[in-house]
Parts: structure tokens; C-alpha cells; sequence
DNA sequence: CTATTTCTATACCAACTTAGTATAGAACCC
DNA sequence: GGGTTCTATACTAAGTTGGTATAGAAATAG
């Protein structure tokens, strides 16, 4: 049970993007060496964030990434959310359906709780608390 | 990010022991038609399970399976503690070392925060509590 | 208007992990 | 001593992770 690279990258690639707001676009190569993050890799990344809505990007010469809103409405729970496929600790938690023994229905309940306190706790994480 | 089938079933393994707590020991053939894990699966993931002390065995004829300790004993965090090789979330948290950007210390704690909140709810849940 | 910079998209791959199977053996009790 | 039951270890197929490679498309400086 531990967090992918994925999640982990797309934390700093933000809280990079979020340091240099203002400063105009940041580019792949730089957040690369700064973060230590291999560029192809890192590109994959940030593709997934722009999807999100998350990061703007800018084409062609002194183009680069921009964060695409306040870094106090990006929680860690959605950075989380949306690089690991499955949210929930257990399976079953969101496809009960999938659990051939209903009756440990209380087992079922316990991993709930684990997985929501765990998000609430990501959540009230910003972007924006993690600048140095 | 979620949890191995290994903690799952060793979860529904105590849980089965805990119910027939009283009536002699448990054959691994009884828990794997019970709870649909596959014998030989069932007893590398009892073996564990033994391993800590949750436990204990007779061999032979009317052998079987027992739980070694109170219901209220065994907490949830326990048993994922002990199949999840990676107890944080994130491995700089217990081997800071290896985080290549010191300076995101504040990331690293992040992590640990949620990783804490985690296992403080799994430890507030036994085995007890989840007997029907 | 074109050369270069920079981002975009997709395919691919090696290493590792997971979930489970197979085989052989050792203790125990009747 | 023979069947029952647990113990130990080796193996493996399938999936995931983390990363690389290749090709392309948009934008702009000059």
C-alpha cells in the first residue's frame, strides 16, 4: 500500500509550477533538472494534469506550464485521487457487488472509514501549505 | 494505492478463528470453503499469521487452526502492518535519505500526516469489533 | 515563411509485484 | 504405520510500475 511515483511527481511538478506563479511559463526541462524528474516521464505527468484542469500550457518558443488556478484550491486528495486508479483501499468498498462473502459486511465498513479518513486528511492539504 | 488480498483474507482468516473461538481448532479446508480463499494460498497467508503470534496451530488428525490471543487484541493496523512491506505511504518518510530534494521537506510530512491518520483508525478497529 | 523550440501522443519495454499453484515433507494421532 | 493435517519452499502467469523511444504538431522569433 504505497503511494505511485505518479502521485508523488505531480505534488512537486504543482508546487513548482506554484513557486514560479507570476514568473510566466515554466518549462519540462526545468522542472526536470529541479525536481529530478526524467523528462519524457515527467511529460506524461504533466499531460495528465493539464487534463485535470490543474496546469495551462503554452506551445512553441518561451512557452512552457502554468498552474491554472490558486494553489489553495488544490488539494492533495485530488492530486491523489487522480494518479492512483483505484480510490479506495478495498475494491469492494466501491463495487460491492464484487465481494462473494456479503455477510463480513462489517469488514467491508472498516476499510471504508480507513479510506475516508485517509482523503479527508489529503484534503485539507493544499498546494499552497506546501510552499516553502 | 490499496490493500493486498493478503491482509483482506488474513483479516477474514482471524475473523473466522475469532468466531470459533471455543470449539476446538479450525481445519485450513474449513476457512478456505468458508470464506472462498484457495487452500494453499490460505496457509503461506496463515503461516504469517502464525509467524506473529495471531496464531496458533495443531497438526494431526483433528488438528487445526486457533486464534492465539483475544479478539480485542488484534487490531486492523496490526494485520496490514504486517502483509503490507511498505508500511508509509511514501519511503522517504521512513528513509528520508533517500528523498533526492531535501527541500520539500513539507511534501515528506504531508505524506506522514495522512499515513498517521491512516493507521491511528486502523488501530482503533479489532477483530472484536468486526465479529457478526 | 521557415527553423527552432517546446509541448503532445502513442507505442513500447524491463523489472517487479501479486496472487496463486505445485511439490515435497514433517509432525501427529489412532 | 497410515492417513490426516500443517509446514516449507519453489515456481509461474498476469498485471503494474516506472521509464524510454519515436513521431508529430503548434507556436513564434527572426
Amino acid at each position: 500500500m504505497k503511494l505511485s511515483t505518479r502521485s508523488r511527481y505531480g505534488t512537486r511538478i504543482l508546487l513548482e509550477l506554484a513557486r514560479s506563479r507570476g514568473d510566466g511559463p515554466v518549462q519540462v526541462s526545468q522542472i526536470s533538472s529541479r525536481q529530478a524528474i526524467p523528462v519524457k516521464y515527467l511529460e506524461q505527468i504533466i499531460r495528465t494534469l493539464k487534463q485535470a484542469e490543474m496546469v495551462s500550457s503554452v506551445r512553441g518558443p518561451k512557452g512552457g506550464h502554468l498552474l491554472a488556478k490558486p494553489p489553495e484550491t488544490i488539494t492533495l486528495g485530488q492530486i491523489v485521487r487522480l494518479f492512483e486508479g483505484q480510490t479506495d483501499l478495498v475494491e469492494c468498498v466501491s463495487f460491492p457487488e464484487k465481494c462473494s462473502i456479503s455477510d463480513d459486511c462489517r469488514v467491508r465498513l472498516a476499510w471504508k472509514e480507513a479510506t475516508t479518513v485517509l482523503y479527508n486528511r489529503l484534503d485539507a492539504i493544499t498546494i499552497a501549505d506546501l510552499i516553502c
